[in-house]
DNA sequence: GCCGTTTTCGGCCCGACTGTTTTCAGTCG
């Protein structure tokens, strides 16, 4: 998609200039990357619809960026990127991706020591050579490495929003051709896990030959690892590697049973079908050589005596010894989502107004939303302070008397994303948190304190009578940063106390909760919601990515907060 | 390089934290 590649290289020419040390037009082009990100539309088709013209509507975007846009429109290509690369030749995406690297680092990194990139950085850092730098020590040589370990234990995955929509395209050419009778996704990218290492898709047809030259000829097949009938495995040019099955319409249930793993889980049933006296395999269930199932994934289960699991719930975390019990989870969906209770609008980081994610809420069927600004010690989004919240309450009133005036069953809740403080306090007085129809609490700053500090700092933040919901509670930004440190038994035994909810937040870079403490959640009976985290409207659609890890933690829509009608929504909510 | 209820020229989100230093630069959100 040309909006994802434009993001990245406009992204790469602010850095390209921030070492340059050219003032001003770094941010320029960050803003536009901004602007870009809150496009809800392919950038092809506005410039195909309205030309130049139409690309300048977006913010950020003046003359000269909408220039050098219609030149990788026209040609894939901006030559001022190929000249500021050929400048610089320095892998920016590699060595950016270390936490606590940015652009003056790299700076000094390339002229005092030639680095390029993040081989040459590992390189330096083991041989204790950074530390002889001017204005660099141990400790930053130590974090260096700290980063590239984190690095590498990321590396080769991709999130699952970066690959699911891309493969979502592929499928939709390969469903219109005749050749094609099924196609499924398989693999991780079907259990919707937060990252994803090579797309799996599986397609039944009478004519390979037809659809693998479809698939191999593509215009984002970077290149083409291997072809024969059954099997092609290319990679796009995003960088991932999309493996492409063709299968029979007999064992069309047993492949997409085998291919969908996980392993372990696979294994597992395997064993199972081994007691049984049966055998199971990529072909299907079979007793001696009598075939016994294998046209549908459903059938496979049944023939092992199980109800059918879910895809996501293929970890081989209990589900299997659940089916067999007649005890799986009825996982929500995304139907069962009434709002969205995280919301950011432009009287901050937001990029839309109130009333544009109100309606943009509306236009997804919801019934309310939560609008959580930032408040006031986040100066750097605009945080509200206690007056600022007064006057946006005024704002939503109006809103909302607007949308009884006219019989729209809908209503804009207002919250706050609070900052929880070093020591646990909350940012924003009790008396403006009571007003509010509820408040979101959330870290954002000293994420290096310990394990027992953090816990100790969360769990005062929970005992706040005000605060109803943590927000993304361990931090992690997904092949970035790890979460941080915290006794998360406890943080559940006091939020089941104090009644606070625990947010798995859509971001598809945070997915936070993830599934595995969302398990533990729903167990230890505390309740949860999922959110978005939006800052425009276009990123409502992130609810899906949420929902999905939500399944993957064997939620129910009893569980989430955001899938009770509004009439019940008070009732969590402390004050 | 963008943008305009402070301007078509002259401004460009800012505070906390970290690690290096003895007063600050770089990074992050």
């Amino acid at each position: 998609m040309a909006n994802q590649e434009l993001i990245k290289i406009f992204s790469e020419m602010a850095t390209f200039l921030k070492i340059k040390e050219v003032l001003f037009k770094p941010q320029a082009y960050e803003r536009a990357v901004l602007g870009l990100e809150a496009l809800n539309k392919e950038i092809r088709e506005i410039y195909q619809q309205r030309g130049i013209e139409g690309l300048k509507e977006i913010p950020g975007i003046g003359e000269n960026l909408a220039n050098k846009i219609q030149e990788y429109l026209k040609t894939g290509k901006i030559r001022s990127y190929q000249k500021l690369k050929k400048e610089v030749p320095i892998n920016l995406e590699e060595l950016m991706a270390v936490e606590g690297i940015g652009p003056k680092t790299i700076k000094s990194l390339w002229s005092e020591l030639k680095i390029k990139n993040l081989r040459d950085l590992e390189k330096a850092a083991r041989a204790g050579k950074i530390r002889l730098l001017p204005d660099f020590g141990e400790k930053s040589e130590q974090n260096i490495l700290i980063g590239i370990s984190f690095l590498k234990r990321s590396q080769g995955r991709f999130l699952l929003s970066e690959i699911l929509p891309e493969i979502q395209k592929i499928i939709s050419i390969l469903k219109k051709l005749k050749e094609v009778e099924k196609v499924s996704l398989a693999g991780s990218l079907r259990r919707g896990k937060d990252t994803i290492g090579d797309a799996d898709i599986l397609i039944v047809s009478q004519d390979p030959k037809k659809v693998i030259k479809t698939f191999v000829s593509l215009p984002g097949v970077a290149k083409i690892w291997g072809q024969g009938l059954k099997k092609v495995s290319i990679r796009t040019k995003q960088g991932f590697d999309v493996d492409l099955r063709i299968v029979t319409r007999q064992s069309y249930g047993s492949a997409q049973q085998y291919f969908t793993g996980s392993k372990e889980h696979n294994i597992f049933l395997r064993k199972m079908a081994i007691k049984k006296g049966l055998k199971l395999n990529e072909y299907g269930v079979f007793r001696d050589k009598k075939i016994m199932a294998g046209k549908t994934e459903s059938g496979i289960y049944r023939a092992v005596d199980l109800a059918f699991i879910e895809p996501e719930l293929r970890e081989n975390r209990g589900e299997i010894e659940a089916a067999r019990l007649k005890k799986l989870p009825k996982l929500i969906t995304a139907k069962n989502i009434f709002g969205d209770l995280h919301c950011h609008s432009s009287w901050n980081g937001g990029q839309n107004t109130i009333l544009e994610m109100a309606k943009a809420a509306q236009a997804r069927g919801y019934h309310y939303i939560g609008i959580a600004d930032h408040t006031k010690f986040l100066r750097i989004e605009n945080g509200l302070d206690e007056r600022q919240l007064l006057r946006q309450r005024q704002e939503i009133n109006e809103l909302n008397k607007g949308f009884a005036k006219r019989s729209i069953a809908f209503k804009i809740l207002q919250g706050c994303e609070a900052n929880i403080l070093k020591d646990g306090s909350i940012d924003i007085n009790d008396h403006a948190l009571k007003n509010l129809d509820f408040v979101i609490a959330g870290i954002h700053s000293n994420m290096k304190m310990t394990r027992s500090e953090m816990t100790v700092r969360i769990i005062r933040a929970m005992k706040n009578p005000n605060v109803d919901i943590i927000s993304h509670p361990t931090g992690r930004i997904l092949k970035r940063r790890d979460e941080f440190q915290i006794d998360f038994e406890k943080i559940l035994r006091v939020a089941k106390e104090t009644g606070t909810i625990l947010e798995i937040n859509s971001s598809p870079s945070r997915l936070d909760l993830k599934d595995f403490y969302i398990k533990l959640t729903k167990e230890a009976g505390v309740k949860m919601v999922i959110n978005t985290d939006s800052h425009a409207v276009n990123q409502l659609e992130f609810m899906d990515y949420g929902v999905t890890q939500a399944r993957r933690g064997w939620a129910e829509k009893e569980d989430i907060i955001n899938c009770w009608p509004l009439e019940k929504l008070s009732t969590p909510f402390k004050d």
